[in-house]
DNA sequence: CGGTCAGTTGATGCCCATCAAAACCTGTGG
DNA sequence: CCACAGGTTTTGATGGGCATCAACTGACCG
């Protein structure tokens, strides 16, 4: 992943940064950048779609943070968030409905795939078919570790992992920034995410910043020491699956 | 789904039952059946795929039931479960490698479908690829709603959720039971999947039975009023998006 | 009839939800 | 520049859920 890559491809050059993006040829990669029709930007908490809503475009995170969250009795439940490179409902087009809201945490700017499109693709490029497929078990395999996550750690360590989480999505797609990153989360989207109360969520944070492994502070998340972080978490990077795994090495065909 | 599936295509006539299979004509049923190059019997608790191995074929549970485990310091999870007609691990096709181990709860038997097969019709029929994908997004969808029931519910809830979900799934694969299921599952494997220990599972287990609303024996669940024991779990079926939902209309293509 | 494994029950302590309230930011308009 | 309102973060007290350690029962099997 580098800048070159979001000069040559502005709205979707980092779809897969870090992951299989590099098996792409520049065909490829140039057929996925006319993908999109259109970009718009999303005010704080805007919610691009409802849960049950049957749709004809898929989206793209471009910049900024998105939650996906499902409402239950009144209360939001945040099953899994993202971060720019992220094609957030691209399931939808498989789906065709989505099971939940897919909506912007701080401002964000998403572009616009529309599904005649990518069924162009599913008919002409299996392999793109297939990196597209890719793609919607990444967060299959995330909502999988998150699963393992919740029956095995309790409210701090649960936060850690999700700070460990974003922070290595970052670096993936080139957003790195050693120490920590900026973001517009809220107590209460992690609170969501965690499946825990506010209030317990801000004393598990108040835990991490005792310990010295993370400081949440309006609009920015300081990391000390990743690695410790990680430790702390019990984060293994593996369900991302990252080009540095050596695991990783075969790829598409 | 009815019987005359499963003498027609004895090893596939029930994947996606209930679901997309309706949009299937005679000749893609077909080449589903032929994707089935050998079947095997399964001993229990057998590991078909441990998580990190990469694979060139994918298996669809033909009888019986599975797990989805993942071990971290020594401690298993299960992440998912099925029963038969699904395609347990399709998402290795894209994948190449899985996070995670699938293996048998009691005797199970499964058909192998090589990868090679898998990728012909990726680039011949779009409609399946799509199917094959949607089968995969499935899993997804449910890891999903678990993600919210692990935050919203506690473990008496949660049980009666896996419970309801598997009496709702045996239902749409024409294996339904009313008035519960035989399954070789034990305490240990339910205490496993809602990421609580055995001991707490069986006083949960104890409590649904005081309730009246399911009661777990060694090889069966009795499950005297369904709509009870789904209400008390919170259990909304629209994420398995099946046919009978009114949202589920619109179809392949 | 002893061994093994699944299921059951009791006692203790920590984690987290809940109710309640205060301190703090941030943007707004006077 | 200050006053104010609404949302975010912080702190305290209480009770219930679950983990943990420990022990016992019952079923199946050689």
């Amino acid at each position: 992943m580098n800048d070159v890559e979001i000069q040559d491809y502005p709205k979707t050059g980092r779809f897969l940064a870090g992951r299989l993006r590099s098996a792409l040829d520049v065909g490829q990669k140039q057929r996925i950048e006319e993908l999109i029709a259109e970009t718009r930007t999303l005010a704080n908490d805007e919610t691009i779609i409802h849960a049950g809503e049957t749709c004809d475009v898929s989206t793209i995170l471009i910049e900024g943070f998105m939650l996906r969250t499902i409402e239950e009795e009144g209360e939001r439940h945040a099953v899994s968030f993202h971060v720019p490179g992220d094609f957030v409902d691209m399931h939808c087009f498989a789906l065709k409905r989505l099971d939940h809201n897919i909506q912007a945490v701080g401002t964000a700017t998403i572009g616009l795939a529309p599904h005649d499109k990518i069924r162009d693709i599913m008919a002409t490029d299996p392999d793109l078919a297939r990196l597209f497929w890719f793609g919607t078990l990444l967060d299959a395999a995330m909502h999988r570790e998150w699963i393992v996550k919740l029956g095995k750690l309790r409210a701090a360590p649960r936060i850690a992992h999700i700070l460990a989480e974003i922070s290595r999505r970052l670096d993936m797609v080139g957003l790195g920034d050693s120490g920590g990153f900026d973001t517009p989360l809220r107590q209460r989207d992690i609170a969501d995410t965690c499946g825990i109360t506010v209030i317990h969520a801000n004393r598990a944070i108040k835990k991490l910043r005792e310990l010295d492994l993370a400081d949440v502070v309006r609009g920015r998340v300081n990391i000390p020491d990743r690695k410790r972080l990680e430790a702390y978490a019990k984060f293994h990077p593996q369900y991302l699956y990252g080009d540095s795994s050596e695991l990783m090495r075969d790829r598409l065909g």
